[in-house]
DNA sequence: TGTACATCAGTGAACGCGCGTTCACTGATGTAC
DNA sequence: TGTACATCAGTGAACGCGCGTTCACTGATGTAC
């Protein structure tokens, strides 16, 4: 940890440096202790180099400064989806590509996709936060297009595409959870492969 | 809640009854707050009437209190799940009945279906705790029975029964655990029918 | 170019709080004689 | 039956701790004249 009182003041118009030092050092935190509670302002202030009060600067409390790490996660999130769909065009390769890159984010980030999707109340529900990823236009929006996609083209049979959009993201989160909630004593197999097995049959049962 | 020192005292051989008491007000505290953090060891004396002390003779420390009260859920979980089983024959019945008592069960202890399937580090590793559930002869023993029966009376094709039973948990599991974490915001179906109409794709899959 | 001043990022000390836990104790209950 | 005593469930006060947060401040940076 950076002893108190290091580091260079920023500049004038510079105020965001810290802003962005004091989420990264977040990010790490949460990462490093798998808990929320676990990491406290000071732990973040200390490992960034500055005093506490100083994050108070950036941020207008705790939950804010939580909220702005997950914010930065939903837009990896969902980078990463987009990245991952790239080019395909067959509509259930680009459902299994969503699954895919869903648990890949999971495993990467497991505290943070707690908080984001195993934690009652974390998510403040009137900022419209959860729908960046479940709304309309962004990742569950992408789920119900794919599917949708797959029943026009006459690859799955007619069905609700909301209704099966929810069978298969609740497939991947359950695979997801579980290899995130990290019980090294029950010998879970590699959550690819019970995404992939999972998938399969139920695209099977899905097939006109 | 009661006004402290107001409680009768236990009678010499009686010392279990304020025990069961904290167990049962930690129980109900722990439902009311949702989080294992926000129940108190001074919140629980206080709903129990007695003093913050007085837990101390009945439990070592809060981490064995939680503990103990996870375990009666794990006993409430298998005893729940029998009985749903009771006289049913077919193998796909019960691995059904199994799901659903998994299902029911979460969504009547939302708070500590979270401790024990959600929450890493909740549950000791060492006690032998986890295999309550997922041990040989318990719960997720039960699945991987009734999966091998289903294969042994070719009801689904040939297949490694546990890793087939793993896939079955992890679609109860991510049903559940949506439900338990219990966003208003996102519109998510009845659980109840997710559950059911993945099941029957997966057994649809399945069929030899 | 030099000086006085305004700005504002970051500091140091302290706040009140609730927590888990410890400790010496009290006093009703049961028992021995 | 009555009294002295042992037991032990529950008490009251206090501990040290780390937390989020507030507050008046400092002093380097940039600007106006």
């Amino acid at each position: 940890m950076t002893p108190k009182g290091t580091r260079t003041r920023a500049r004038r118009g510079e105020g965001d440096r810290l802003r962005v030092e004091i989420l990264d050092a977040a990010e790490e935190l949460l990462r490093r202790e798998g808990d929320q509670d676990a990491v406290s302002i000071r732990a973040i202030a200390s490992s960034v180099g500055c005093t506490a009060p100083s994050i108070y600067r950036h941020f207008h409390d705790k939950s804010e400064l939580m909220f702005a790490v997950c914010q930065r996660h939903f837009d990896q999130l969902q980078a990463e989806m987009a990245e991952r769909i790239g080019t395909l065009t067959d509509p259930l390769d680009v459902l299994r590509a969503i699954g895919e890159a869903y648990l890949e984010f999971g495993l990467a980030h497991p505290e943070q996709y707690r908080i984001m999707f195993m934690t009652p109340g974390s998510v403040p529900e009137a900022d419209g936060y959860l729908d960046r990823v479940l709304g309309e236009d962004t990742t569950f929006g992408l789920v119900v297009g794919a599917v949708s996609d797959a029943i026009d083209a006459g690859l799955i049979a007619a069905d609700d595409p909301f209704m099966l959009a929810v069978e298969f993201w609740t497939m991947a989160h359950g695979v997801t959870s579980i290899a995130v909630a990290g019980s090294t004593y029950f010998p879970y197999p590699d959550p690819r492969v019970v995404f992939e097995r999972l998938t399969d049959k139920v695209l099977r049962a899905l097939a006109p």
